[in-house]
DNA sequence: AAGGAACTGGACCGTCCAGTTCCGTGCTAT
DNA sequence: ATAGCACGGAACTGGACGGTCCAGTTCCTT
């Protein structure tokens, strides 16, 4: 058999098949971002992947079947990225400073057009596809809650902060710092999205609250 | 001359015709409520308003002027209920319980199946109709946070709280009682809306963060 | 009673679109 | 070569939908 004999059903490496297969998904990622579920036309993704209409649809069952598999994508792969790495605070390190940092990493990421598009694509077809946003919730907020909660149990245990329920306090540092930006740009369009020195004073400002709340020294 | 038409367009009275457009606008909110603006269809809207396609177009001339109409009457309608009766906060009272109060009556007002679900609609046609967006934050959140922002100055005139920024300060306030309990209805639809006493204690830990920041005698 | 405006019901047009089918072509393996 | 296969291109099917039109009916006012 030939070296580059393996050329059907070849998923690991990139066989043509699998590299039509990324060309179909990047568009219709595209497509769907900019247009929606309904507005999305197939010839569209079609022409923009420059793949014939007979191939998708030998990749991807349907409209539907290839929309769940974009948005499932990018939910999974957005929430990798934001809780890749999480620093642990250093021993002098100062807390609130590492807090300002948590926040910025997480504002960086989330308020980017592309993933603010998703969501607004996701909660405008809640009712159509209720287990995508689902997903989107488990995988965003939620993961994120967790993720802070655990973090600010062991800061209560250093004796860092005074916190009664760690759940309800990861709750209000996430909403205080993301709610504001986040509802603006959600309503008023990409443009609406702060600059990132905003988005510090923004950080810096619910980073403040939140220590007068749940620190131990008062400021 | 029978051309004297304009008595019988009576805004209080109810002829006919303005009979057959209330109809109509009330079956459109529900079925563009229901299946979003390109999953309605206008046939669908003229059999649950009892009324002929003709008419419908004779009132309405295009869905797109439907859909304005209606996304914009009820965000205006919503926006009115809110802010109706602030009432001041009296002598004695206490200012926890002020604030929550204030809280409360803002979150079961929006934590409302149509509220939420137009805000779903909203935000899923940010791109098609951004106009209708940015009156939806006008008359929501906006407004809010300006009722909230005058609110506070008040209160820190009379040495009740301790505030830089009343506009901040109203954000805080406005994001910790509505950020949580919105955005898992948002995602998780109508079912995850918290019953009245949910809401109640997540307002009172929302306040309880707020006085710690801004309030002037620490717990 | 009479007249006109509003309304009905349904046919109809043009367009759009998901999904299918057919044919030609080039590439790969025997 | 020759058969097999994936693909491109394009036409096609079946149905939905926005919007219009028309013939006949109902309501309201004078």
């Amino acid at each position: 058999m030939g070296l580059e004999g393996n050329e059907h059903t070849d998923v690991e490496s990139d066989g043509r098949s699998a590299r039509k297969r990324r060309a179909i998904l990047d568009a219709a990622t595209e497509v769907f971002l900019k247009s929606g579920y309904l507005g999305t036309n197939m010839d569209e993704i079609a022409a923009l992947s420059s793949v014939s209409k007979q191939t998708v649809y030998k990749h991807f069952s349907s409209k539907e079947a290839l929309f769940v598999e974009i948005v499932g994508g990018m939910t999974t792969g957005a929430g990798d990225v934001v809780h890749n790495d999480v620093a642990q605070l250093a021993e002098g390190e100062d807390l609130a400073a590492y807090l300002t940092e948590y926040a910025l990493r997480q504002l960086t990421v989330v308020l980017t057009p592309r993933i603010m598009q998703l969501r607004r694509l996701v909660i405008g077809e809640v009712t159509r596809f209720p287990e995508l946003a689902r997903v989107l919730y488990e995988r965003g907020p939620a993961r994120a809650m967790n993720m802070l909660a655990a973090v600010f149990a062991g800061l209560a245990e250093r004796g860092l902060l005074e916190i009664e329920d760690p759940g309800v306090a990861a709750e209000h540092f996430n909403w205080l710092i993301m709610s504001a930006p986040l509802n603006r740009a959600m309503l008023l369009g990409d443009a609406a999205i702060p600059s990132s020195a905003e988005l510090r004073r923004n950080a810096e400002a619910g980073v403040r609250v939140f220590l007068a709340a749940y620190g131990r020294s008062q400021r």
